[in-house]
DNA sequence: GGGATATATTTAACACGTTAAATAGAAAAA
DNA sequence: TTTTTCTATTTAACGTGTTAAATATATCCC
């Protein structure tokens, strides 16, 4: 067995926690946790959406994303409606206050990510990052 | 922005999801969590090894694993004792029980981990492994 | 339509992630 | 030596990860 930090699920964990490490910080200050970050920017992306599409695309497990979401909508960062196609769920959006945090922390972050790029080299980034999306295309169980 | 999913933070995230899904059952099954797995890998392949150097090689804050290693030595998976070079600190090692719990389990995800291998290419698999290893040495803050 | 089944979301329970502060011993400096 | 400073570990506090179970509504089958 390989030594956990040159395992895949060990190169891959090491690889994330050095990118976010300083990352985390600037969330920090703008009073978002990382998970809730996620939640802003896909919604600021994608526009309204449903929780279960929500989790999905923000990698979040129903339960996690059910509390971040109270705790967004009590904060005024987002706003929850009924679905009125199906009254089970319900649709979230994000506020102009959600808004204007994300675009006030975006330009740190970016800031931040393009001088990982710059380090590393753009275009081989880019190729970095188009190989693992193919690997998790490859192994995910469908 | 780009959208979350395919920025570098929500890629290297997905990859390690699509990986771990699978395995996480397994541990389950064997009654130890993703971290708790870790840290007996890692005492397992380095030996005793004091509480800072295993919270590095495992990629656990001191708190976590502060309460890990509690937990492991209760159910008598690893043993602690006092470091005699340093009074402040101790060093732990994998017991019987416990080095009998990671061979069992091994097995098992090793399978798994080569069903990758198989279903993405293994050299292909071995350079992406090393590009990311080579990205996080270079973004590394030292 | 009415009951079986499936799905969306929440709650519960327990472990970890993460930051800050507390504790205690080691090291360095005066 | 003693005061200061650093370092290893733990505790505290709060949010998330993760699984299982509960709840409520949709959908399917008869």
């Amino acid at each position: 067995m390989l030594p956990y930090r040159q395992s895949l699920a060990g190169t891959l964990l090491a690889a994330r926690e050095a990118v976010m490490a300083p990352i985390r910080p600037m969330l920090n200050e703008a009073g978002v946790t990382e998970q809730q970050w996620r939640v802003l920017r896909v919604l600021d992306g994608t526009g309204p959406m449903d929780l279960k599409s929500l989790a999905a695309s923000a990698l979040l497990f129903g339960p996690s994303l059910s509390r971040i979401i109270k705790d967004l909508a009590d904060r005024g960062l987002v706003l929850r409606k009924d679905n009125p196609k199906d009254g089970r769920g319900s649709i979230v959006s994000v506020t102009v206050a959600g808004r204007a945090l994300i675009q006030g922390t975006a330009r740190r972050t970016m800031r931040q990510l393009d001088g990982y790029a710059l380090k590393f080299g753009d275009e081989r980034l880019k190729k970095l990052i188009s190989e693992l999306q193919a690997f998790t295309g490859t192994i995910r169980e469908d």
